[in-house]
DNA sequence: TCGATTAGGTGACTAAGTCACAGAGAAATG
DNA sequence: CATTTCTCTGTGACTTAGTCACCTAATCGA
C-alpha cells in the first residue's frame, strides 16, 4: 500500500521530555505524527499566564500544525513534550499528496479534526459554564490511579485557574475527607464524595 | 464541473430569523451550507447559561455538523438563525462522495475546519486570559458601525459574561466619554479611548 | 391608554483571581 | 553532614467577576 511505503520511508525523530516542539509565531513547515509519548499544546498571555488547549498523543495529529500548513499561517501556540517522544515528520508537499491521494490518511485527518473541535468546544464550555469546584473534581476523577503526581500549579494550568485557588479548594476537599494532600502528589480517598460535586 | 452540477441540483431551504437549526443531542443527517444570512452556534448549561461557540456565514461550513457526520455522534450544541437564511442541504452520502472525489470541495472543508479551530482557540484564550474590560472593548471595537443595536444581554452572551457585569462596565465606559448608552443600542464616541484598554 | 413585556440599574453578597510573603520539604553543593 | 537554594504549598488582604433580588424606565400590543 502506498501509504505504508511512504510512512516507512519517513524520518523518525526522538524528542526528550520538556523539549519545545513549536513556539508561538513560528512558521510550520512540517507535519508531525506522534508515535509515542505526549505533547501539550498551550498559549501564553502577555502576563505569562497559560491555558492548555489540548494534548497530542499517538493516534492524534496536531490540528494546529495542519491548520498552519493549509493556511501558511504562523503557529499560534506553544507545544512542549510532556514525556519523551518519538515522532514521524512529514513535509508539507508529502502531506498534501497524501491527503489528496490516500482515502485512509484523509479519513485520519478528518477524524482528528473532528475530535479536536469537539475537545475545544468542551474546553470552552468548561471555562465559561463550570465552577472551579466542578472542574477540579472532574479533573481528579479523570485520573485512573488514586495517587496522582502533580503540583497544584499543574492542575491550575490544566483547568484554567490560579494556583492559590486550586490550593484552597483542594484544602477543602481534604477537610471533607475526599483526598489526602502531599507535596507533589494527591491521593484520592473517596471518589463518590468528589462525584457529588459534578 | 461535477461539483457545480451537483451543487445546482441540491435542495435549497429558506429559514426564518430565530428558527432553530439544530438542538442539543439531535442526530445530524444533513450537511448544511449557508448561502445567505447567519447562524449562531452555542451551548447551554444545566442552569440555562449560554456561550456562543461560533457563527456560520456564507463561505463557512458548520464544522460541528461535519464532525457529527463523520463520527455519527449527536450534535453537542444548539444553532439558531440570527438572520433570515437560505441554505443548501447535502445528505451524508453525497457529502462523503464530494469529499472523496472533489479536491475543491475537500479544500473548502479543510479550510473551514482550520479556521474554526483557530476561532475556537481564540475563544479559549479570551475566556481564560482576558479581563471583561478587554473582551468588552474588543467586542465594541470589532463593530463596523458606530451605532450598535444590541442589548447588554446580547453582549454578555457574546463575551461569556453576565448582563449586570456588562452593564456596569459599559456605565464606566460611558462615564469616560468613550460611548453613549441607549435602550437597545450603543454609540461609539471614542474608539481610541476603548483601544487603550486592549 | 393601560397593562405587559423587555431593557437596564443597583445593592448586597459569593466566587474567583491576584499579590505579597511566609514556611516546609527536597535537592544540590561544598 | 550541614547549609544553601529551590520548589511547592499555605494564607491574609484585596480586586475583579458573577449571582440574586428587586426596582425603574422604555416600548409594545391589545
Amino acid at each position: 500500500m502506498q501509504l505504508e511505503a511512504l510512512f516507512e520511508s519517513l524520518p523518525e525523530l526522538s524528542i526528550p521530555r520538556g523539549a519545545q516542539l513549536f513556539s508561538q509565531g513560528q512558521a510550520c513547515e512540517n507535519y508531525v505524527i506522534p508515535l509515542s509519548g505526549r505533547a501539550r499544546v498551550f498559549t501564553r498571555s502577555a502576563m505569562g499566564k497559560e491555558v492548555v488547549l489540548y494534548r497530542v498523543e499517538p493516534g492524534d495529529m496536531c490540528v494546529l500544525t495542519t491548520s498552519c500548513l493549509f493556511s501558511n499561517a504562523a503557529f499560534p501556540a506553544e507545544a512542549v513534550a510532556e514525556t519523551e517522544m518519538t515522532v514521524k515528520v512529514i513535509a508539507k508537499s508529502q502531506f498534501d499528496r497524501l491527503v489528496n491521494d490516500d482515502a485512509g490518511f484523509r479519513a485520519f485527518v478528518f477524524d482528528s479534526f473532528s475530535r479536536r473541535v469537539a475537545g475545544l468546544i468542551g474546553t470552552v464550555e468548561k471555562l465559561a459554564l463550570e465552577s472551579i469546584e466542578q472542574r477540579l473534581s472532574k479533573y481528579l476523577l479523570l485520573q485512573p490511579e488514586n495517587r496522582i503526581n502533580v503540583t497544584h500549579q499543574d492542575i491550575a494550568l490544566e483547568i484554567g485557574s490560579a494556583r492559590e485557588v486550586v490550593s484552597r479548594h483542594l484544602k477543602r476537599f481534604e477537610s471533607e475527607g475526599w483526598i489526602r494532600l502531599g507535596r507533589g502528589h494527591i491521593e484520592l480517598l473517596d471518589r463518590q464524595g468528589l462525584h457529588q460535586l459534578v
